[in-house]
DNA sequence: AATTACTGTACGCATACATGAACACACGCG
DNA sequence: CGCGTGTGTTCATGTATGCGTACAGTAATT
């Protein structure tokens, strides 16, 4: 999960040595260490963690710490000293009801895709070029592939993220994707523009998007939208296979859309007057 | 939802005009921002509203709101220029794990609850003196008790809130509350230090705790706590009950207590191993 | 006990930030 | 069309804030 920067670096080559123009030093530092603390594992962050992570003095680190202890935003586990996200990040975060909604409708249609097949459901959402994972079902096989809620990944190189970006207009793909690269996970990534273009064409035609190991080596993934009833992309939905599950891909496939395309037709519904906006930008 | 204020104020009685040591100005600001936010109605919170609501300068607030947006822990919705919790601010709380896991976890035995006694199941944790919901089962009734995952009320005011008092040593519930104003919010509420020590009492020794109307008039309510297998209080489940709905109150709290019961140590059992600490101080 | 490593605290200086005021832009309304 | 309201931008200035350094507390290690 580490092969991805999360901060995605300035589309904006200018890095400028100071700062860049606009920015308020604290502001961003909070941004930078409630994400930073997001983003490890629970009980790896120590003062001094972060201190490296971020490159910032000890003092100015004490007192940004201090205000957001104090506010409960993030939290200081007295036994091994580390710090993790605290009760009003939460707060806050679960009035984002794009996603909470969303997962509440998809949660219970995804237990039941499961039943249908075993094999791991996912929901996801949109979020510039990335795609963010908002649900999950897991199977309960040895062998599965398993996610966190809340990570987010390229969006090219993902089933789910193919249907996302195959919502949009080319014209609005190729804006989000200026001046982009795009790195190569595995052999099977998408290399080029051109390539994604033209994948992103077929999911239109065909209203599924597949990939063959393009992130992960060995798994293998459909995926369909989750539409309004406008039409409109709201989400996607995935079924995850290992690879080694998988003599014949057509017939496996055929059978996982027939499920896909119930569970998102139903997540649709479930849905239904509560929708208010698409994702973030 | 709006009798109770958002940010509990200082407990350091000195509330210094200049501004209270080692805080940082933007820092807390952000959060300000955050928690503002958050605590409003999705569309309902223009630049302007904002600036009256904090009293800050709008060259001030422009450059947060910049750094905010541009990072995606907020976005503005153009069409009506308000402001919304982003997709990040979103991600970051997934990571407090003890609210996510919790509300899994209970997810599923809340709805099963519900099946056996068709009224408002609600599950809570403890943060300092408030209650925050975690997750929640609405009874389809038209007359039914709605609340929001994510909001906090006085602990001393709810069945829920007294069991999870209850699970703390007299002393650790005196520590803090020390120099707290006990506000009655209907005749029925709680008034003094010494009533509600007593009522907890009573709690540690049923298992159970009772509200009538205590916040909210007309809501019968009763909770019992989730443990870990150490006996410490993890949770709470509650059952609210409309008063109209209530003819024999102890029939039905039986009822409902048996239900509760039931669902508390499934809840109890489903967090099983990944239980990791209790809530924040 | 003495040593080390880490966390937390205190303080004075220079910098970078918050501020207000004034201007620019869009929108809806009379 | 002119007006009003709400929003976003620019810029100069004084001051709050971030920084380095130095010191104190704590825990585990030898």
């Amino acid at each position: 999960m580490d092969r991805v920067r999360e901060r995605e670096s300035d589309a904006t080559g200018a890095a400028s040595p100071t700062q860049a123009a606009g920015s308020i030093k604290s502001a961003e530092r909070v941004l930078d260490l409630l994400q930073l603390v997001a983003s490890e594992p629970s009980d790896s962050l120590t003062f001094s963690d972060i201190r490296t992570r971020l490159d910032l003095p000890k003092s100015s680190l004490h007192g940004l710490l201090r205000v957001l202890t104090d506010r409960g935003f993030l939290t200081l586990d007295p036994e091994n000293k580390t710090y993790r996200i605290g009760v009003r990040a939460w707060q806050v975060g679960q009035q984002f009801r794009f996603a909470t909604q969303l997962a509440s409708a998809a949660n219970s249609h995804l237990s039941e895709a499961r039943v249908e097949l075993n094999e791991t459901f996912q929901v996801a959402i949109l979020d510039g070029v990335e795609n963010v994972y908002v649900a999950k079902e897991e199977s309960d096989q040895p062998l599965r592939l398993v996610s966190e809620v809340g990570s987010r990944l390229p969006a090219y190189t993902t089933g789910l993220g193919k249907v996302l970006l195959a919502g949009l207009s080319p014209s609005e793909v190729e804006r989000r994707f200026k001046g982009r690269r795009l790195v190569k996970f595995t052999p099977s990534t998408v290399a080029t523009r051109e390539e994604l273009e033209q994948q992103l064409e077929s999911v239109r035609e065909l209203g599924y998007a597949e990939d063959h190991g393009e992130f992960t080596e060995g798994v293998y993934c459909v995926a369909v939208p989750i539409l309004t009833s406008t039409g409109s992309t709201l989400a996607a939905v995935s079924c995850s296979i290992p690879s080694a599950r998988l003599p014949d891909v057509s017939s496996v496939r055929d059978q996982a859309l027939r499920v896909l395309r119930k569970c998102a037709t139903s997540i649709s519904v479930s849905m239904g007057e509560s929708i208010d906006s698409t994702p973030a930008g």
